[in-house]
DNA sequence: GCCAACGTTGGC
DNA sequence: GCCAACGTTGGC
């Protein structure tokens, strides 16, 4: 089976790449997805997909690099833990409902990529994470779209 | 801080 | 099952 290629959101402030090359191990449980379209596509990784880092809520905001899924699909623990900013009263040790996966960093890209960039781009034009009022915080990436984000990090 | 877009909740 | 109210996301 082919990789796949997936992007990735987190507010940098919460969790940034940065924070994820200081890890051990350089790796993560990728916790807190809410909502289900985004915990579907979490379940659809398979071990070794690529993923785009993408800090949202920054100034600007972009994509910052490449992590690997090192682990798939498990339960997330945070949603029945009561002190977890992630806790959700539906979900308990017995029925999960919410997913996470493992990333290890593979690349922390020489510049960021920013949004407004990526605008510009006419291979990206179908890309999700440019569609108006796009939200999910995990979503399929193509990869030709994978592709041009990397080279357009690695070029300038 | 504003607000558009979207998802979820809950009354009916 | 509809839909109004509400909460969240995230760019600006």
């Amino acid at each position: 089976m082919a990789v796949k290629h997936w992007l990735i959101k987190s507010e940098p402030d919460v969790f940034s790449i940065h924070d994820l090359a200081k890890a051990k191990g350089r790796r993560t449980n990728w916790e807190g997805v809410r909502n289900y379209q985004a915990r579907n596509f979490l379940r659809a990784m398979r071990q070794g997909d690529r993923c785009l880092f993408y800090h949202s809520n920054a100034d600007p905001p972009g994509v910052a690099g490449v992590v690997e899924v090192v682990r798939e699909a498990h339960p997330d623990p945070t949603a029945w833990d009561a002190k977890s900013p992630y806790h959700d009263p539906k979900a308990s040790p017995d029925n999960p409902v919410w997913s996470m996966v493992d990333v290890q960093l593979l690349e922390v890209f020489p510049r960021e990529v920013p949004l407004d960039e990526l605008r510009q781009v006419k291979a990206l034009a179908g890309m999700e994470l440019l569609r108006r009022g796009s939200r999910l915080s995990v979503t399929p990436v193509t990869p030709a779209e994978f592709r041009a984000i990397v080279k357009l990090a690695t070029s300038r």
